[in-house]
DNA sequence: GCCAACGTTGGC
DNA sequence: GCCAACGTTGGC
């Protein structure tokens, strides 16, 4: 199983909007980079992320579930891009800030750190027990 | 609000 | 296929 972290900007769309959409999850639509979009191609239902505000918060504020594989966008008729649906899992009991992550060696090659623009990202086994311990989950849901 | 970093576009 | 110009993202 592989982890993921999906990075949004709050008054976009934030962590109290995805948790009010419950079991039924929601499409995490309007990436148009390819990157991201690979990233989400190569998720399988059951697979978890973390959820992250950025532009404000800049923290990891919750741990989300893919409930539904790649499909077309539905808010695009570019076929090239494709998404995920998410639900909400649980709350970070201790949202991690960016400043603990970057200030975390452990951490210092995740791509939140290395690469900030990329919004949806990999999250390596090792980086996924390192942020959930720091908000307070352990042992790491997986 | 600024600006660095990055991705995309388009002319050649 | 290269690269300059441009637009966007996101931390500060």
């Amino acid at each position: 199983m592989a982890y993921w972290l999906f990075k949004s900007e709050p008054s976009t769309w934030s962590w109290e909007m995805q948790k009010k959409k419950g079991e039924a999850g929601q499409e995490w639509d309007g990436v148009r980079n390819y990157q991201a979009r690979n990233n989400m191609r190569a998720m399988k239902p059951g697979e978890k992320g973390f959820f992250y505000h950025s532009q404000e918060g800049l923290e990891v504020v919750g741990i989300v579930e893919v409930v539904r594989p790649a499909h077309p966008d539905s808010t695009t008729d570019d076929a090239r891009w494709e998404c995920v649906d998410v639900k909400a899992v649980k709350d970070m009991p201790r949202p991690v800030p960016l400043t603990e992550i970057k200030a975390n060696d452990k951490l210092k090659d995740m791509v939140l750190v290395v690469n900030s623009r990329l919004s949806v990202q990999p999250v390596t086994d090792a980086e996924w027990a390192e942020v959930c311990r720091m908000g307070g989950l352990s042992p790491a849901p997986k």
